[in-house]
DNA sequence: CTTTGTGCAAATTCTTTGCACCAAA
DNA sequence: TTTGGTGCAAAGAATTTGCACAAAG
């Protein structure tokens, strides 16, 4: 929790009930939750909480760059609180977002090139994970 | 018209007015457009078009490998004609999607060392381009 | 007090679905 | 006549917005 919260200070947030608890259990779940999986786990803990205030609280970490969003699986939004450079990889099967290891520097040389400016690189990646490979 | 129907015949999709004139579009007009951009676009030329079907044909086309769908920009979904190994970069300026020449064998190595299987890859970098840099 | 955060309900956006009609083989 | 394509209207899912109330400083 104080962790969190310090955390959250860091970046200019001011910790609130509600913020340190969606900050912490992204750090203490890093499966790139949707806005509305942090909201059924954490609701069952905290009754008044909305989903709105996970969505409006989600948004200020993007910005306040606590975190990225990722766009991989069909038609949502998934965050992930390690903004370190890291590619993704979908299993289409069990829907599972991994992280993968990734020493990208892909490509940024063509955008420079033309004299763009680079903010976010995604690398995403999707197939069939090992474990649903096995189970056929 | 001629070059498409025959294309569209050789990915087993029965060529339909209606297809050969989306896939000629998206041959022609090499913007990744959304599926609302085509339909504005072709509603023009054909008048009883309907969303649906383009919707319902960019869909055909995808499961038949004559296109991938790009999720880079915010909400919505973009099409490409061009299958091939390339990244794409999203200026958040001007909103357009540019291809960029990529030799993408990234991080491969990674998820096939688990034992998963890779049917995509994507990769987005985001930024601002270089006609939008100028502007400032 | 005054500012900022929270949360309900309604709205918005993109996409899909159900269904009836139409066209081609 | 049977199959498959088209298109309208409605539904659906994820996210955002407007607004009122609550909390914090």
């Amino acid at each position: 929790m104080e962790k969190s919260a310090n955390m959250l200070r860091k970046f200019d947030v001011k910790p609130s009930f509600q913020r340190i608890k969606i900050f912490d259990y992204l750090l203490n779940n890093r499966i790139h939750p949707t806005a509305d999986t942090i909201y059924r786990d954490l609701v069952k803990e905290i009754p008044t909480l909305s989903l709105t205030t996970v969505y409006n609280t989600l948004k200020l970490f993007e910005k306040n760059n606590l975190l990225i969003s990722i766009k991989i699986s069909e038609n949502e939004q998934r965050f992930d609180v390690d903004t370190s450079n890291h590619a993704h990889f979908y299993c289409k099967t069990c829907k599972e977002v991994y992280d993968i290891p990734t020493e990208s520097a892909i490509c940024t040389k063509t955008v420079e090139q033309y004299g763009g400016k680079i903010d976010e690189i995604h690398i995403y990646i999707k197939g069939k994970c090992n474990k649903c490979q096995e189970g056929e």
